[in-house]
This record gives C-alpha cells, structure tokens and sequence, in this order.
DNA sequence: TGAGATATATGATAATCGTACTCTAAGAGT
DNA sequence: ACTCTTAGAGTACGATTATCATATATCTCA
C-alpha cells in the first residue's frame, strides 16, 4: 500500500535514525535489514526502495550518527559558549553512561573497527563524518586551524581508545580507572591550547 | 581418521592461531568456523572435537593474540633492556604497517569494538589480555606499581584509539597526521614516568 | 605383542538466518 | 478516473553453526 511522500520521508528518516542506533548496539554484521524495518515499524520487504543495498543505509546512518554529534557540539557552543561545549562532550564521553550506553553515543567507540572492514561508502561516511566532528572541536580553540585541529584529533583518538577499551572489558571499576585516567590527559590535552572565551 | 596427540594437539594449537590472525582480519562476525579450519588444513567437521563452540574458539584465540604481544614486549625487555623494548613497541604500534595490517596487530585496534557485544568468556579473556599487556608495559616504568599502571593504562588507550581511527578512514596522508600526532602525546605521557635503566 | 576399545577427522546434513529480489495490492498524485 | 509508486509478503539463494555416522588410525591393556 501507497503511503504519502510525507509519510515515505518520514519512514525513510527513521529507518535512518533506528539504523544509527541499532547499528552502535550491534555493530554492522550484527544488524539485519529485517530487524531494522521491523524497529522501524515495517516489513523487510519495503527496505529496497528506501536503500539500493545495506551498505547504503549504513553510510547514511553513520553520517546520521556523526551529524548529531557535531550537532550537539554547535548547539551547545552557540548557547553557552566553545569552551562550555567542548568540556560538555568530553565529560559526557568520558562517562560511565557512555561506556555502559553505546547505542546514544560516539559511534567510532561503537562500530569502529568495523568500519576499515567495509567498502568505500562506508568509509567515506565515516572519514567525512569524523572530519567534521574534528573541526567541530576545533572550532573551540582560538588556536590557528591546524594547531586546533591537531589538538581536536588528539582528543577524539584518546577518548575513542579509552571508551573501546574500557566497554570490552565489561568491569564498572575498571572502566571509572580508565576514563579518570583519560579525563586527565585529555584536559593537559586541552591545556596545550587556548580556548575561545565566551 | 583417528590422529595421534601430538598431531592433534598441533591441530588445536594450528586453530587457535590461525584464528587468532583470521579474527584480527575480519572481526569476530566475519569469521567463519569453516574457513579457519580450511586454513588450518582441516575440514570444519571436526572443530566440535576442539572446542565446545565458536565462542569458546575466540575466547582462546583472544587469549593467544594478547600472549603474542607480552612476549615480544618481554623478550626485548630482557634482551635490550626495558626501556628499548617500550619504544620499540609504540614505533611499531604507531606505524602506518600496523594500520594497513591488522593481521600481525592488536586485537584492540582489530576487533575491540566487536568484544563489548560477546558474551562472558570472550569479554573475560579479552580483560585478562589487556591487564597482561598493561603489566608488561608497566613493568617498563621504574615507578610506582600504581602509576607505572596507570601511565601503560593512557599509553594504550590513547595508541588503541589512533589506530582504530585512522585504520577506517583508510586514507595514508591522513593516517600519518594521527600517527606523528600520537606519537608526541605518548612520548609526553611517558615522560610524566621513569623508564627503567637497561 | 596383539586385539579390542577409543578417539579423531571427514563429509554429509539439519536447522537457522540474512541478503536481495520479485510480484502484488492498495493508496496517493495528477 | 487513471497512473504511478510504495509497502507488504513471499521466496530464492547462500552462508553459518552445530550435529552425526563413518572410516580409520591410535591407545591401552591383557
């Protein structure tokens, strides 16, 4: 049966949207077309004229998932200000809520060694969505572009590396040792540059 | 065809390795419990004779990577000495060979977001791996037990992410850029310790 | 030392699951 | 009213995990 065009971009958005969620909870292998369209609501059947393959919805879920990232971040700079946003998200991301809850968080720490595993598409998402999440944290220093962009992928690659590790091991204890650990590093991290004020 | 034990204790040990490097390659997922025996020479029928099941493969060939990297890390701390066999280490984990092979790697870097999905004897030999390879590293630091821990802890974390994050974009150029990055903010973090004198 | 008991690898097979594709009914556009 | 397109349902095909009977070589114990 037909739906509206309203009605289709809204199913399509939230194949989407599901997508990224069920995709950090299950890694890519992990998730099936069927299982997504039935979170979505639907049958599998449909799922071939919203997508031309699975891979397909993969790269727009994870450019999905980096979107709102980036999203948060602006918002949140545009409200309180750079410096506020950026101690945000690295509180946030070095949480015990992030470990323990991969499906609202980054998705790097969620599916990224599966990610060099895939074809173009997907890595081309993921290289564009991860650029985009950099210049995001680096858009919170005053520090020149390539200075402040160094600074932004020091953070991510220590936070990523630590929430990877410390979800594997499945230890509350041992993970609040690790992400106080990283906290540290990551705010000399942040020394080494100067943050925009207000 | 009945085997004698040493053939087929060669046959288990053959398995585990070869799964070990196969896991690395192709996630947990993408491994298929008849390909590694076919690249053990074997034929998957009898796999049930080795292990009770495919998780309890990986359990063990996760226990086997780990084993791999504590001893290169010990056996060139007695040979040259502790701090030369740490720098060799992190040459090694922050080069662009160890990006485009995953194969002759970390586990982490090659399946470590696959791990927080499995089940209790994966996540299990995975944590006691890690704590391995810390202690290997830590036993590198002339300091205190609890620091020398904490700084292997970040040391890793922070070569775990770079690896995982520039191994799926798949761009060299960019690889590069987050390796020379890394290697800076490890070559700090090891300086806030002592290395131990040959 | 020799024969029976035992255990291993094989190849076939069952059962399940996932992707991708096709056909069709039904409802939206025009 | 007529056409076009969307979701539904079913299905073909392949792959995967796990099991089983069988052949065969190794152990083991008398």
């Amino acid at each position: 049966m037909r739906v509206s065009r309203e009605t289709m971009a809204r199913h399509h958005q939230e194949i989407v949207a599901k997508a990224a969620i069920m995709l950090k909870e299950r890694g890519i292998d992990g998730l099936s077309v069927a299982d997504i369209m039935q979170a979505a609501g639907l049958t599998h059947g449909g799922f071939y004229r919203h997508f031309a393959s699975k891979e397909a919805l993969v790269a727009d879920a994870t450019t999905a998932a980096f979107a709102v990232i980036v999203e948060r971040i602006e918002r949140g700079a545009a409200k309180d200000g750079p410096a506020s946003a950026l101690r945000d998200y690295v509180t946030d991301y070095l949480s015990l809520a992030h470990v323990a809850n991969p499906a609202a968080g980054c998705p790097i720490a969620a599916y990224g060694t599966d990610v060099a595993r895939q074809g173009a598409p997907v890595r081309e998402a993921y290289a564009q969505g991860l650029d985009r999440v950099c210049s995001a944290i680096a858009g919170c220093f005053a520090d020149s572009p390539a200075r402040s962009r160094r600074l932004a992928r020091e953070m991510i690659t220590t936070m990523v590396g630590t929430v990877v590790t410390a979800r594997a091991t499945g230890d509350q204890q041992l993970a609040k040792s690790y992400l106080a650990a990283a906290r540290t590093t990551v705010e000399q991290l942040m020394a080494h540059g100067t943050l925009k004020p207000n």
